[in-house]
Order: C-alpha cells, then structure tokens, then sequence
DNA sequence: AACCCTGCCGTTTTT
DNA sequence: CGGCAGGGTT
C-alpha cells in the first residue's frame, strides 16, 4: 500500500523543468476526445463548470485535463489539486492518470476533501489547539462522546435522541459553522440551543482528547484557512490549478474549502451533474452547482451532453422523467455510444406485479433469459431504493442458483471485533487514546466493571492525564479492591510490553501477538455464537491488511479516512445494491424494482423534505436508469409486506412520467386497469397492447384506490369485489379466510383465521 | 458484573 | 417481525 501523499519532492522550485512543449509529441488522449470534452480540457484558465450528464466521460475530461495542463508545462504536477468524493474515485482517477503521465502521477496532490483536509491539517495541528499525533473517530466513537457528555450534561437520551444531536452537530459542520457561529435561528428553540451547547462541550471534548472527527478535518482546516492568512495564502500559492469531482455534492465547508484556495488565480475546474445531486440530506448544497456562474463571474461553463453508456431508450425514458424537476441547469443527453444506434435495442420494460415475491420471480426469470441472450449475470444489477428490498431478491437468486453480490451493508473496519481490535492498536501507538482505551479495557472480560473505570476517569480528570497513565497511578495506589487492581495492573503491564515491541517486529505480527496475548482472539475463539467464527476469521484478516504497511501509525492512518477494504476479484453475477451506491457505476442490464408510492419516492422523504425532496428522488432514479448499458427493467408491485404486515401499493408517481415512446408497460392480468397508462394485460404480452380494452371498460365504476397517479385503477375482477359488505367471510390468494372488519372505499380491513387483520383492497378478495 | 427481557422503531451513507 | 439499546434483574 502506497500513500499516495508521501511526496519526496514537494519542493515549488524543483529546478528540472522539463522539455519545451512543442519538443513533446502530440499527446494521444487529446484526439480521443469530442469537441466539447476538449473545450473541456484546453479552458485551462479561470473558472470553469463542466455539466457532465451520466455516461458523457466526466472522468475522462479530468484526469485528461490534469495531463494537458502538465504536457503544456503549465505548472509541475504537485501544483496541482485535484479533489475527489470517494477513495474509489480517488484511486480511479490516479489510476486513469498513471497510464497518461506515467509515474510522475503519483506526485499531483489528488485525493477526497478529507484526506486532503488531514494532510494540510497535519501541518498546522497546533493553529486549531491540536497536538501532533491527534487521531481522528469515527462514527462509533463520535456517538459515545456525545453520550457521555449528554450524561454529565443531565439530557435524557430517551427525550433527546444521542444520534438526532449528533446529526444537528455534524450539519452544522457540513456548513462550515463552528459553535461560535452557530446562527440564531438554529437556537430559538429549547432544543437547538441545547445541540448548541453540546456542540461547544463536544468541540472541547476533542481538543481534550487531541483528536477530531470527520466533520473537523475539513472545518479545522476551513478555519485554519480563514484566520490565518499567511497559511492560506503559501497554498493559494501552491495550487496553481483546482480540479473538482462530483461538484454537485459539495457541502457548504466544502464550497468555502474550495473558494479560498482557488482565490489567488480562480483556475477552478468544477465537474458535476446537478441531476444526479442525491445527497442533500447529508449536507450536499445543489446551490453550489446552481450558483457558480454568480459566484464566480465569467466562468465558461460547458456541458457534456453525448452519452456513450446507454441505448437509446434508455436515455429517452430518463430524460423524459428528470424533465419533470424544476430548477435544473437544463441539459440533454444524446445517445452517442456504440449502444445507441442498435436498432434491435427494446424499449424500457415496465412490468406491473402482485406482490414482492412475484416481481422477485419475475426479474430473475428476466436474468435466466437474459443470459441465452448474450447478456450474463456478471453485467446486472438491481438497484433498490431501501436495504429490506434486498431480502427478497436474494432468496429467489439463492433459489434459483443464480450467483450474486451484495454491495454495501456492515463495512469491514466497522464490525465489532473489527473496531475493538483497532482500539488495541490504537491504545498501543497513541496511549493517550481516552476512547480505546474506555472500549478495550474490560474487553475481554477482566472483571474490570463500571466502579473501576469510574475511579479511573475520576483520577484522570483531576490530574488532567489520560486514562492509561491515571490507571497506572491507581495500580501503584491502593484505592482499588484487590481484584480489580490485580486485573488493571495485567492490563497496563499488557499495553506497556506492547509498546515496547512497537518498533521491534513488522506491525502485522504485533497485531497477531496484541490479539493472542490480551485473550481477545480467544475470547471469539470460545464463543460458540453462530457468527463467532466469522468474527475469528475477519481478525486473521485484519493481520492480513496491516500486513500491507510498514509502521502501525501507518496503518491506522489510513484506515482512519479509508473505510472500506479494497474490493477483491471481479464481480461474479448479479449485484445487488441500493440506488445510492450505484452512482458513479454502470452495468450492461438494471433492474429497477419497488417503483411504488411510498417506497419511492420514499414517504419519509416527502414528509420531511416536501417537493425538494421529491425531486432528489426523482433524481435517485434518473441516476438508476441511467446506470444501464443495454436493457433497464422497471417494475412496481401491488402488494408488499412492510414491518410484517401486508399493505397495498400504487405504482409510483414517476412510472407515470415515464414518456410513453421509450417504455413497454405492461401488468399481471387484473392487477390494474390501463385506462390512460397503456398497459398490457398479459404477463409477458409484451407486443400486445390492449390499452383501450380497459379493466375499467368491464365493470370497476371507476373507482380509483388514490388520486393522483393517473390512470392506474384498483382491478375489479367483474364485480366480486363491489358487494363486499361488511362482516362478510371472503378468502385472500395469500391470506386465506378472514372476515370483513370494514370497508373504506374499497380497502377492507380483514381479520384473517390465519394471517391475522390486513389491510386489502376490495379487488383482491372474494366472497366464501 | 453478567445476563435477560422489554420496548421501541423501522430510507438513503462517505469520509 | 426482528434488531438493538437500555434498563432491570440475578
């Protein structure tokens, strides 16, 4: 493993420039490129927005503009920023510029906001009252800070959710407010001025600790920037040219971030689709992309419109939906790829089903076929709106003996044992490390209980020590019981011998020695849980990752900002992953399911956010539609199971909007009427359209289930469903004999003998 | 100090 | 229904 910061020549005077520019060949990847991708590239100077659609060749354009800027001798490579999201689009990136510039890649200052945040944070730790060495939580220790202060703070965490302040404090951050600049508005509350208040407690609590948390990489190096001008200005100096990914996801900090470095010279380049903003509600600002013109007068800003991902349809169906936002920076996408012009491309199918499990069935009978046509599972995907969709695919691909993946779910360095065998490591090199040492002191088990750790807290506060070091005092002292200063005793002379190994032996052997010796691997080894052996396993291979470097301090420093273990092997068959993690991928087949009211655009989503909200779901699935290559499957179920009960759903709002001229719609027979929508009646008749021979036409009054969705009309299978009176006993395909509680407008509340009181719809039912 | 039981809640997630 | 957190119990 490599740090990609580990600069050995950072030096601005580097004294070998390099050949004239005209001596150099005419670079190859400048040709590759159309004429507004090299307008892209060739506006070095100044402000720049570059639209970039899905698929137009975003990353294309950065990584070749970085080569133009250093073939045209513009500046040296470490004099150029190039700020990405992920440390997968971090690594792409440098990746994709090694095979242009070759080696001398390695040396441009490229990474996400944050690491690039820590690395000049490092430099001026004590500006912002932090210590060489300061060590940087994580989402776990971040909630037990907060905790614990909220104890001594007297706040209930049954009234006051520890995870709602936290989500309070860490807005706050994204929008680059210290606690001293906390508006007045946010505090006219009880409650804002109480987050107020643990906002400060908690800042303070962290210079105590020498340590930050995710949020103060990018504000204490925001506020560096600001107050110190001499500091701000050695890199404005430095960066002679900016370059930004993903621009529509900034946040406020890292709008501000960006705008003071880029202040000398303005030779900002901003890469972003403002279509496929879906993450406001952790603090991205679609302002920032709206607003650049205005922010930043005279910038060329330049769209990439030619999509070389998808087929046609595809790109006509995910147009004709985003159209339907407002407030959009306006853009089309043209089919330009080598899918583009086949005309056998079929159009988008939509497929109405009965409930999850059916549209579960169907879309791996989708997969099955699919794969005689050429098109195998390796290259699909389903993409779903929440997490518990997953459940259901799964089965059926298990059932089916159809290999999958699933993407996202628990991280690696985010499992338990993973985070307490950290809390060793991290005890080991920083001994000042208060919160690993509160998580591994009695773990395993010791006999070291809450009184014990009180009375050390207790010591460490009055002297003002850390937590180690008043466990030492307390182990020479005789305030503890006998047992107990017999168990901390073991503990300190525990840490103390691994620290003097520290130096003496490869830091993954270290590791191997800490987790035998402190009883921590035999802990999970003697635990006969049925996921304990996983657990042991995932040890052996966090030896295996700290294997990769050199030093400990090493290795805790970058799995401090990189989360996630690098992905191994290419993937087999389907993946299955959430429409948030899909952004930024592409696969030859998607599939879309859960295209219901409520489920998405997500009920919760609206209720908070209204028609902001609604229109970042929109944007959630323009972003899924447009993942695909070839072939997008959308389909929508009429019943689903949530929280254990079975709840009827209504096809949402943006199947509707879907244009007619790109999609195939089609539903399981009865399941609704296609009065406006042109829907087919026949699974699988996809050719044959009935659309004027409506349901509607042979008996349902009309009567729709909901306003508001257009055509689509609760079945009514000639009649059986219009006398149900109340008190009647009717049988359920899925949940057999029940009786009718009541009736509201067609939705019956049903107790059933076996399935217990449903909601169901009229339609569904019959007389018994 | 360790275990069990009850009650609540249930969208998306990187660094 | 099921996971988890916190409280109460042994």
């Amino acid at each position: 493993m490599i740090d990609p910061f580990d600069l050995t020549d950072e030096s601005p005077e580097d004294p070998t420039p390099g050949p004239a520019p005209a001596d150099a060949p005419p670079p190859p990847w400048l040709s590759d490129l159309n004429p507004e991708q090299r307008r892209a590239v060739e506006a070095t100077e100044g402000p720049v927005l570059v639209l970039s659609g899905a698929g137009t060749g975003k990353t294309r354009v950065l990584t070749t503009r970085v080569a133009y800027i250093l073939h045209q001798r513009l500046t040296r490579p470490w004099r150029v920023l190039a700020v990405t999201f992920t440390n997968r689009a971090a690594r792409e990136m440098r990746e994709r510029l090694g095979s242009m510039i070759g080696p001398v890649a390695e040396t441009v200052w490229l990474g996400t906001f944050h690491a690039l945040s820590l690395k000049i944070l490092r430099r001026h730790a004590g500006l912002v009252g932090l210590r060489d060495g300061f060590t940087i939580l994580d989402a776990d220790d971040q909630l037990r800070l907060l905790k614990q202060l909220m104890a001594d703070a007297n706040i209930d965490p049954k009234r006051e959710p520890p995870k709602g302040l936290m989500g309070r404090i860490q807005r706050w951050k994204d929008r680059g407010l210290t606690p001293d600049r906390v508006p007045d508005d946010d505090v006219k509350s009880a409650a804002g001025r109480r987050a107020r208040d643990l906002y400060v407690r908690y800042q303070a609590r962290l210079l105590e600790l020498n340590a930050c948390d995710f949020g103060d990489l990018l504000l204490h190096t925001l506020g560096i920037l600001q107050k110190h001008p001499d500091v701000a200005e050695q890199y404005q100096n430095r960066f002679d040219y900016i370059l930004v990914d993903e621009y529509q996801d900034t946040n406020v900090a890292q709008y501000l971030w960006l705008r003071l470095l880029a202040a000398r010279h303005k030779n900002l380049c901003c890469v972003g689709d403002d279509d496929q903003s879906i993450y406001s509600w952790r603090g991205a600002e679609v302002g920032n992309i709206l607003r650049f013109e205005t922010d930043y007068p005279g910038a060329a800003v330049i769209r990439l419109e030619r999509n070389y991902r998808s087929a046609s349809p595809i790109l006509g169906a995910a147009s004709g939906l985003i159209r339907h936002n407002a407030g959009r920076l306006g853009k089309d996408l043209i089919a330009a790829g080598a899918n583009a012009n086949d005309p056998d491309t079929p159009p988008v199918k939509v497929r109405g089903l009965w409930d999850g499990e059916a549209e579960a069935r169907w879309v791996v009978e989708e997969i099955e076929a699919l794969g005689h046509e050429g098109l195998p599972a390796a290259g699909t995907a389903i993409l779903v709106r929440a997490t518990f969709q997953m459940r259901e695919f799964e089965d059926r691909l298990m059932t089916c003996g159809v290999p999958y993946q699933v993407i996202g779910g628990p991280r690696f360095y985010e499992r338990l044992e993973i985070r307490d065998a950290l809390a060793y490591l991290r005890l080991v090199a920083q001994p000042d490390d208060d919160l690993a040492f509160e998580r591994i002191v009695n773990t395993p088990k010791r006999g070291l209980g809450e009184a014990s750790v009180q009375l050390v807290q207790k010591l460490a506060r009055a002297d003002g020590v850390s937590l180690l070091a008043a466990a030492r005092e307390l182990v020479a002292g005789d305030d503890l019981k006998p047992r107990a200063k017999k168990a901390l005793a073991g503990f300190v002379e525990d840490v103390d011998r691994w620290r003097g190994l520290l130096g003496g032996m490869p830091p993954a052997e270290l590791c191997a020695t800490i987790l035998e010796e402190s009883g921590y691997a035999a802990m999970w080894k003697a635990d006969k849980s049925p996921d304990a052996p996983g657990r042991v396993e995932n040890l052996e291979e966090l030896v295996g990752a700290v294997a990769e470097f050199e030093t400990l301090d090493a290795f805790l420093e970058h799995i401090a900002l990189v989360m996630e273990t690098e992905s191994k092997g290419a993937a087999a068959g389907v993946t299955l992953m959430t429409l948030h993690a899909a952004k930024g991928l592409e696969f030859d087949v998607v599939f879309l399911p859960g295209w219901e009211e409520d489920l998405f655009p997500h009920r919760r989503a609206l209720e908070e956010g209204g028609q902001a909200s609604l229109e970042e779901e929109r944007r959630l699935a323009y972003v899924g539609l447009t993942r695909a290559r070839k072939r997008a499957f959308i389909s929508f179920a009429a019943n689903r199971r949530i929280f254990n009960n079975w709840q009827a759903s209504l096809p949402s709002r943006f199947v509707d909007e879907l244009p007619d001229t790109f999609v195939e719609k089609a539903s399981d027979t009865g399941l609704y009427g296609a009065v406006t929508a042109g829907f087919a009646e026949e699974p699988g008749g996809w050719g044959t359209r009935h659309a004027r021979r409506t349901l509607n036409g042979t008996g349902n009054g009309g009567r729709g289930v909901s306003p508001g969705t257009g055509g689509w009309k609760a079945r009514d299978r000639s009649g059986e469903g219009a006398d149900i009176t109340v008190g009647q006993r009717v049988f359920h395909q899925k949940f057999g004999y029940g009786q009718v509680l009541s009736n509201d407008g067609g939705k019956l509340a049903v107790d059933f003998e076996k399935a217990g009181r449903k909601t169901v719809v009229a339609g569904f039912v019959e007389a018994a």
